[in-house]
DNA sequence: TGCGATCACTTGCCTGGGCAAGTCATTCCG
DNA sequence: CGGAATGACTTGCCCAGGCAAGTGATCGCA
């Protein structure tokens, strides 16, 4: 009846329904936690944490924007609201007039700082505490493998 | 130096860093596929394939909602621009005046014909067709721990 | 050297979605 | 029977993000 390279078997379908539920109600259950107690998003905690971990906590916006799954013009208009908040500091690269250089402020570190603990207790709440070590070795496993064809789709080839 | 209690080690900063580039790349990846050639996104996709599958293909919005992981205000929004298309028709419910029932139309039954086989052959290009069986049978254990997880979170108490 | 091409970002416009308030139907309870 | 309480949407307002066009800076090549 089914053509069987078409359709999804049972299994697949039922794995396929927890993962559309992973990756719907997981963010949404990140941003709630970070909104309520932080008063930011998931998306804008990931951009203070990549911050943080660079170089003099500096970045050119382009690459910033690479490593945060982000486009220009949505990181553009987080900066300024990060700048409204004095959480970065915007310049012009000296060494190339085109790239401009975001670096977090002190007031940005220590809001991430302040933030770091309930988002990350979240992360285990919600991901890891109902797994036994053997299940997130497979999870991790997994994972790697579909983050890896996910991320070679979003670099070179959006075919669709 | 760190609490063993808040932060993750290295494995798990691993698995994390993949999980968040599944729940947003994928999502995108099949936003884009479904929107290039079917012209919706993947909710909305979601949206008309849970309304197939009922009764009739009849549902009550507030319970359309529910299954769909939608809010009320989400759902009555896209059922006017489905009902633009023509893809849908709502109703009162007769039995209960405040309930309105969505039904798919053979338009939107068509629609949703033409867009399955694309957005399946997506799913399992990105999800399915990395994995050995085994690695896909360990993928679904462990999301189903996560996934039921964050169905009583939605629930009951979204306590963040 | 100078002018067009490229690059990095910014801005404007539009749409989707969240939240809170409003509307209408039904139920509860005196 | 009637008014208050509840329930199921719907609407209005606001904001975040996508895309396309605009702005400067730098590069390439004659």
């Amino acid at each position: 009846m089914d053509e069987p390279s078409t359709w999804l078997d049972t299994e697949q379908q039922d794995i396929w329904q927890d993962l559309l539920t992973v990756v719907i109600a997981l963010p949404a259950a990140l941003d709630r936690q970070l909104q309520r107690d932080a008063g930011m998003s998931n998306f804008e905690y990931g951009v203070l944490a990549r911050l943080s971990m660079a170089h003099e906590a500096t970045m050119r916006l382009s690459e910033l924007a690479r490593v945060c799954d982000s486009t220009l013009p949505r990181l553009s208009k987080l900066m300024d609201r990060f700048e409204a908040r004095e959480w970065i500091v915007r310049r012009v690269d000296p060494s190339d007039g085109r790239y401009t250089l975001a670096t977090l402020t002190d007031g940005g570190r220590r809001q991430l700082a302040e933030s770091a603990p309930g988002h990350v207790a979240q992360v285990r709440r919600l991901v890891f505490d109902p797994l036994t070590a053997v299940q997130r070795r497979h999870l991790g496993a997994a994972l790697s493998r579909v983050a890896d064809t996910l991320r070679r789709e979003t670099d070179c080839g959006p075919t669709g």
